[in-house]
DNA sequence: TTGGCGGATGTTTTT
DNA sequence: CATCCGCCAA
């Protein structure tokens, strides 16, 4: 056992403490994921069969690296052990398991996307406000009710929440949360939360299998235990019971998802829930300068809750931390990308040894910017994933209906893509008539005889095209299944006729996809290789999944929250500035400002060598220009680790008159940006010819059913004309009409309004 | 049924 | 600024 040589005693401690509940408060840097491989491999070594390990990670990236490391310690053995994310390993299980609650094995798993479309569905459906009942708004109460595992009824049947609702105008909350589960179960689908919340039910009402799980993970692990909700405080409660094998390893100071319904209490208590609990806490950083944890412990000194722990750094001082003022948001990439470039020829690094840390998503814009000017190659992490892209989630839908024709969501994506005829009106009606009988639209399109007054004549090939691929995927290759898909669904051919650059980019993106899978059907490590497992988490894949070439010399841009785990040698945090970062959704409440601030805390203790904070005094929001004040945490940072850095000047006069500012600003981003016409000359010509005739006072669309040929009209916006032909029949009569003031033009009667004038 | 256009609206953070 | 939504003409 070697491997224990090269921890500290606290660490080795935690590593040996293999029975019985035990807490691992891992401060930042001190060696976290280390302690877990090492406890992992440790088990194994002390004769715990792999088969019997359960490892919940809080990212599918975590869990890879985790294997693989443990691959490295204990060999191929580490392929049995159960290892993921709560989601992703809690899917497998439930689709083992559906049966049980009366779900199809092979459901599907909505993402975030699929959920508010169902909701918009709902909330049009009943009619509702959308001011009031914003599906974000929805959704999210939606899902903190299941994080709480509080089920519709449960909600419907709770005073609390039905008086916050009412009170809020809300009162059909209860009701949308009904109508929005009975519609997952009818479309065969689980949301994110679902996973979890039907876990918890799987394993209250199913003893047998409670016991069953309860045996076979005779050993849990839970990385990132801070973060977890109460629905996943309560499964490895449950699991652990029998056993009380239980490691939690966790960081109160690195608690970052309150707002995905994070309890920071599950690690805050749990030593109430395991009275004979082994605490360790690894407290010594072996990644950051003293001086940078210096300034990470005079932050998080601000916060109220929070465990006891000193955590501290024995490497050299260190730089002082810069910190940088700019005054725009275009300035501040242009200083870090010249601090980048600067930084890495005097001391001779790599550009991957630089990463740039922001608040939000939106701020990656100016810094890529920034860097492209001055040629330094960089990697976007996040943002919009591969899978979330518009022509992957188009492809995907087939697969998925293929599947699970009942999954609505994937029907409604694609039952018109490409155009076939079969548009809003007609997917209404199914849905419509759907409901009326209590069946499922693809029932109804497969019976379309029977159950739609006039079905679009496209719907029989759709629904034959549709039951060929589900002929085909049983006894194909993934890859084959799916090329065949691609081309028989007319989405290559879609995509390929597009000439512009998305719509190459858009084609190229189907064919990494379809790549992607060609990879997938040729691996020798998996024995089912038809299309149906390849799809059974592509839902739970994120971005961070398909990086091959993580080895690449780039600069690093992300956000704060998915650089968690990372760390690099130097590191620069942008935007400090009131209101973006901490960010004005956290100003109203102080648990909300402490999350902020562990945020802060987390940017910071990324850094290794070198940390550069920086912030601009104006920047750009919704298109105009607004003025920045510095952020709070700044002043928060004792100022003997500071070194000041304000030598940017704006590039005109170094005035710090408001108005100087934002000449200069509007004057250097002229380069880049269109300036806006005044609005005089922005009038289109539409608008001047809408114009041109004011309708009489008394001007009504008459009944057209028996216009004639000369008859005289009067349309709203083209003013009087009279009527020269009509061609066409039925509902889709076509009049041409010679308009005085504008000339001819051709009207169809059904949409067309206009007011008789005379029968001449 | 479709496409184009104007107008409103939105930004935390992610499995 | 960028995207999404709804309306209207074709």
């Amino acid at each position: 056992m070697d491997y224990l040589a090269g921890l500290n005693s606290e660490q080795r401690a935690a590593v040996q403490q293999i029975h019985g509940p035990v807490m691992i408060i891992a401060g930042a840097g001190s060696g976290k994921t280390r302690v877990i491989t090492f406890r992992v491999a440790h088990l194994i070594a002390s004769g715990v069969d792999p088969f019997n390990i359960l490892v919940l990670t809080f990212t599918n990236k975590a869990a890879r690296e985790m294997r693989e490391r443990i691959m490295h310690l204990v060999g191929a053995e580490a392929k049995n052990i159960w290892m993921g994310t709560f989601h992703s390993v809690f899917a497998k299980l439930l689709r083992v398991e559906a049966d049980k609650i009366g779900y199809p094995n092979n459901f599907t798993i909505y993402d975030t996307d699929d959920s508010k479309s169902v909701l918009r569905a709902i909330l049009k459906e009943m009619n509702l406000d959308d001011k009031l009942y914003q599906v974000n708004f929805v959704l999210n109460r939606i899902s903190a009710a299941k994080n709480n595992l509080i089920s519709w009824q449960a909600y419907q049947q709770n005073e609390q929440l039905q008086a916050d609702d009412f009170s809020s105008g809300r009162g059909m909350m209860g009701k949308i949360f009904e109508t929005y589960v009975q519609r997952c179960y009818r479309a065969g689908a689980m949301d994110f939360d679902d996973l979890l919340f039907k876990t918890n039910e799987l394993l209250r009402d199913h003893p047998d299998v409670l016991n069953k799980y309860q045996h076979k993970f005779k050993y849990l692990m839970v990385d990132e235990y801070q973060d977890t909700n109460f629905s996943q405080y309560l499964i490895v409660k449950k699991l652990a019971a029998v056993n009380e094998n239980i490691c939690v390893v966790g960081d109160d100071a690195q608690s970052i998802y309150a707002f995905r319904g994070a309890n920071i209490q599950n690690i805050l208590n749990f030593e109430k829930d395991y009275p004979d609990l082994k605490v360790f806490k690894l407290e010594q950083n072996y990644r950051s300068t003293q001086n940078i944890v210096n300034v990470a412990n005079s932050i998080i000194a601000n916060n109220k809750e929070q465990l006891k722990k000193n955590v501290f750094s024995e490497k050299e001082t260190g730089d002082r931390i810069k910190v940088m003022r700019a005054f725009s948001d275009n300035e501040e990439g242009k200083i870090v990308a010249e601090g980048i470039m600067q930084e890495r020829s005097t001391k001779g690094l790599k550009w991957n040894n630089f990463a740039i840390l922001y608040r939000t998503n939106a701020q990656s814009r100016s810094m890529e910017e920034a860097l492209r000017k001055l040629g330094i190659p960089y990697k976007i992490y996040g943002g919009l994933s591969f899978y979330q892209r518009k022509e992957i989630k188009d492809l995907i839908a087939y697969f998925r209906l293929t599947f699970n024709p009942n999954d609505e969501e994937a029907l409604k994506r694609v039952i018109n893509y490409p155009k076939r005829g079969i548009g809003d009106t007609s997917v209404d009606n199914i849905i419509v008539s759907a409901d009326k009988h209590g069946i499922t639209p693809w029932e109804v399109i497969t019976n379309s005889a029977q159950y739609l007054q006039r079905a679009p004549a496209a719907l029989p090939a759709f629904a034959t095209m549709i039951q060929s691929f589900q002929v085909l995927a049983k006894t194909q290759s993934a890859y084959e299944t799916a090329l065949y898909i691609a081309q028989h669904s007319g989405v290559l051919k879609d995509l390929y006729e597009d000439k512009s650059v998305e719509g190459l980019n858009r084609y190229e993106n189907i064919q990494e996809l379809l790549n992607g899978i060609k990879e997938f059907s040729e691996r020798e490590d998996i024995e089912e290789k038809g299309l149906e497992v390849f799809m059974q988490d592509v839902a739970l894949l994120t971005n961070d999944d398909k990086d091959k070439d993580k080895d690449a010399d780039t600069v690093s841009l992300m956000t704060i929250h998915s650089s968690k785990g990372l760390e690099f040698p130097n590191v620069y945090v942008v935007g400090l500035e009131e209101n973006l970062f901490p960010s004005q959704m956290s100003l109203n409440s102080r648990s909300d400002l402490e999350e902020e601030r562990r945020l802060f805390y987390v940017a910071i203790t990324r850094a290794e060598h070198k940390l550069s904070l920086s912030y601009a005094t104006s920047r750009f929001k919704f298109g105009t220009l607004i003025n920045c004040e510095p952020s709070r945490f700044l002043d928060e940072i004792d100022a003997q680790y500071l070194e000041l850095d304000f030598t940017a000047k704006p590039a005109t006069g170094n005035s710090n008159n408001y108005d100087d500012e934002r000449v200069a600003w509007s004057r250097s981003d002229s380069f880049s940006k269109p300036k806006p016409k005044p609005a005089s000359t922005q009038v289109k010509t539409t608008s001047i010819l809408a114009k041109a005739h004011v309708p009489s006072a008394n001007f009504k669309p008459s009944d057209t059913t028996n216009l004639q040929v000369g008859m005289e009209v009067e349309h709203e916006r083209f003013g009087f004309g009279k009527v020269i032909s009509m061609e066409g029949n039925k509902p889709d009569i076509k009049a041409t009409i010679f308009f005085k003031e504008i000339g001819q033009k051709q009207l169809l009667l059904k949409f067309a309004k206009l007011h008789i004038v005379t029968n001449s």
